[in-house]
DNA sequence: TTCAACCACTT
DNA sequence: ACCCTTGGTTGAA
């Protein structure tokens, strides 16, 4: 028997038992076998259960009788179907489930690597020890206590794999390689030759983990070796499809997982621009899926994953669908609970050292504090529900990495790794709340979601009176953070009481965003006198811009307009003072000017013109033809695949259809429509500038007309000054 | 010119 | 495999 310590980076369904990969700390790549049975659960009226045991009986599975917890019922009499072969649970399951479709089936859809989890303490991404017979794994188990949990430094070999061009775009000649320090190029053609030397890479390099562009629709699935680190397996297709997340429908493209190492696609990757590899591996250990799971997987999967995991753990069985149907409600009723998040309507204008104060991590914060999960609801004395098990390691973890960060010097190594690993964790908390409203959730109860909502209002409003007793002004409030001012405060020491009295009240973290120097919050576009609840922006004290809800934060936003958006707003940042942000209003208004001019010159390269939008339903589908169902159509009828959920690239263009996918060639710039540009451009700009227009006092305005620089600002600029 | 339907985005 | 709303565009009256 040797015993091997390492990080497990790898588990799936073997013969009779699972499939392990070991990074072992002396370097070896250690590939086990291990036993392991998998249980799933069949509950319901007695008789149709005898009948079930009945079918399954002869089968190469064990029953057995047994009491076992619902979440919501209680105890169920349930057979647990027992089988060996782990990968063989689908198969049983969907067989058994169609012939016995009325009964509750339960911890049949349950991922593997959790299953693990709960039978062994070790997860994916944990330190474990391993006992071992030749390849044979008879016990594993956990490595606490031996290092910080927080590590999380798996010494990998990363490969990464990129065509010199986007393949959508034209044909890739040349693919980027790059490991440890090697970095070059190989071609493509001879095709051959091209293989045999990427399997050399593959062969001598051995990667842990292949992280490419494009690897998934593009370079893997031409590859005619075997990419896999277990030879024995082929590797694992998932087509192509679009689903409905975030309110919208996203597109993913095919994918392509192995097998003993992993593979990343960045471009067919949720949020990774977001957090990149360390977010990913973090998600992936947090929430017990795999890496290549997750890295695809919008987070709404991983706290599915979770909530899984903490109710294995705790003995409750994990529906195999949701159960819980929202009771029925009034009108009255309804309109009165689900309101969402506190709104408040800020006066429009600018004002001058305003801090903006957030609750930290507010919702997942207010389920932990306040016990809010599905079954807790209407009782006061519950012991801790579900959620907010599964919820405090994880604002746990998150607040470990902060303090971390804290800590650390801003240009430490590790600074980056740590700020990915809190967004990926943020990511899960933000997105956990969603799921206690979601009607497909397991574990959700919309009225749970209600409870937390109203809890937040309730918090605000008492942050509220509790600033204004002490002599603040709020200007906003929006969900989770609020904005307060009193003269005389400006750094942001001098809100520090302010603050201790709120998490005195509240018992909910809080965390100062910043003094603004200055902070505008916008006016609607449809009418100048209403406000946006979440359109402002403003620089605080360092220097720092903060902005939201402009056109700089929409994806869809051509990269220029964007550009000059920005290059406004940090040429009205260098002011100190709303005094001093008149000064910069001429440069701000030739910003624009000189920008219009480079446009109409054609200066402006079209790459920076590209409008990118994602459209929702498949092309003919479209009653309404906006600029981006035009441009898939035109995709379309050039023969290109179009699938909802896909991002569409395009330009505006003179004459009809006004579009010009990008993916069909090179856009003439003749061809490009210039007046369009220029009033996205104008629009952008006035989100900027109305602001001042409107709210600065009569004899700032006059001062302005005095000065001659009014003339050079565009049309609509002078109207809105009226 | 007005208005309703439609559509994508943000937090 | 996440809740909802708002701003902007289109196209018909």
């Amino acid at each position: 028997m040797t015993a091997y310590t390492g990080w497990l980076i790898d588990i799936y369904a073997g013969q009779g038992g699972v499939s392990l990969w070991l990074l072992e700390d002396g370097g070896q790549r250690l590939f086990l076998h291990m036993p392991f049975e998998a249980t799933f659960y069949a509950a319901g009226p007695s008789s149709l259960l005898r009948a079930a045991w009945k079918r399954l009986r002869g089968q190469a599975v064990k029953l057995e009788r047994q009491t076992r917890r619902d979440l919501f019922s209680g105890d169920r009499d349930t057979i647990a179907i027992t089988v060996q072969d782990p990968g063989e649970v689908p198969h049983v399951f969907s067989e058994i489930s169609r012939e016995f479709p009325s009964l509750d089936y339960y911890d049949a859809d349950v991922p593997l690597p959790l299953r693990f989890y709960a039978r062994t303490g070790v997860g994916l991404l944990h330190r474990c020890q391993v006992e071992c017979e030749g390849n044979l794994a008879r016990d594993i188990h956990p490595l606490a206590g031996e290092q910080d949990p927080l590590e999380m430094n798996l010494p990998l070999r990363v490969l990464e794999l990129s065509p010199n061009i986007d393949p959508a775009l034209g044909e890739p000649d040349s693919l980027k390689i790059k490991h440890g320090r090697a970095e070059y190029s190989l071609r493509l053609q001879p095709q051959r030759a091209f293989m045999v030397s990427l399997k050399a890479v593959f062969d001598t390099y051995d990667p842990d983990l292949v992280l490419t562009d494009f690897g998934d629709t593009w370079l893997l699935p031409m590859l005619t070796f075997n990419p896999n680190r277990d030879a024995s397996r082929e590797v694992l297709r998932r087509k192509a499809n679009s689903y409905f997340t975030y309110g919208q429908v996203l597109f993913r493209g095919q994918q392509v997982h192995l097998f003993g190492r992993w593979h990343i696609d960045r471009k067919n990757a949720v949020l990774f621009r977001e957090y990149g590899v360390d977010g990913v591996l973090q998600q992936a250990r947090t929430t017990g899926l795999g890496v290549q799971e997750m890295a695809r997987k919008s987070p709404g999967a991983g706290i599915t994953a979770m909530q899984m995991r903490t109710a294995l753990c705790t003995q409750v069985l994990v529906p195999v669908i949701k159960q819980q149907a929202e009771s029925a409600k009034s009108l009255k009723e309804l309109v009165a609970a689900d309101r969402g998040g506190m709104i408040y309507q800020p006066l429009v204008g600018v004002y001058e050292n305003v801090a903006q104060i957030d609750f930290a991590s507010m919702y997942p914060s207010i389920m932990v504090e306040y016990n809010i999960s599905p079954e807790t609801l209407g009782k006061p004395d519950a012991p801790d529900g579900l959620v907010p098990q599964t919820l405090r390691p994880l604002l746990e973890e998150r607040l470990a990495i902060k303090r971390q960060l804290i800590e650390l010097h801003p240009r430490d190594q590790r600074v980056k790794a740590l700020k990915a690993r809190a967004a990926a964790l943020k990511w899960l908390l933000v997105v956990c709340f969603g799921y206690l409203g979601y009607k497909n959730a397991r574990f959700g109860k919309i009225e749970s979601h209600e409870a937390v909502t109203n809890i937040s209002r309730e918090l605000l409003l008492q942050s509220k009176e509790i600033a204004e007793e002490m002599g603040f002004t709020v200007l906003h409030m929006y969900v989770d953070c609020l904005f307060v001012q009193q003269s005389g405060y400006r750094t942001a020491k001098d809100f520090t009481p302010l603050m201790e009295a709120i998490v005195e009240k509240t018992h909910v973290a809080i965390a100062m965003d910043g003094v603004y120097r200055w902070v505008a919050f916008a006016p609607s576009r449809m009418d100048g006198r209403i406000p946006v609840p979440n359109r402002y922006f403003g620089v605080f004290q360092d220097g720092e811009l903060k902005y939201r809800g402009i056109e700089l934060r929409r994806h869809d936003t051509p990269l220029w307009v964007a550009g000059v958006q920005l290059a406004m707003l940090n040429c009205l940042g260098q002011a100190n003072s709303l005094l001093q942000v008149k000064q910069y209003l001429p440069e701000a208004a030739r910003i624009l000017r000189r920008a219009k001019a480079d446009l109409r010159a054609g200066r402006v390269s079209p790459d920076d013109l590209m409008v990118r939008q994602r459209i929702s339903k498949a092309p003919q589908d479209y009653r309404s033809l906006s600029p981006t169902a035009r441009a898939a159509q035109v995709l379309q009828q050039s023969g290109r695949q179009v699938s909802p959920g896909q991002n569409i690239r395009f330009v505006y263009t003179r004459g009809r259809p006004g579009v010009q996918p990008l993916e069909l060639g090179p856009v003439d710039q003749r061809h490009l429509d210039v007046d369009r540009y220029t009033v996205l451009l104008e629009r952008a700009a006035e989100s900027v500038l109305d602001v001042f227009g409107a709210s600065m006092t009569e004899r700032l305005l006059a001062d302005y007309i005095q000065h001659s620089w009014l003339p050079v600002l565009n049309k609509t600029y002078e109207f809105s000054l009226k």
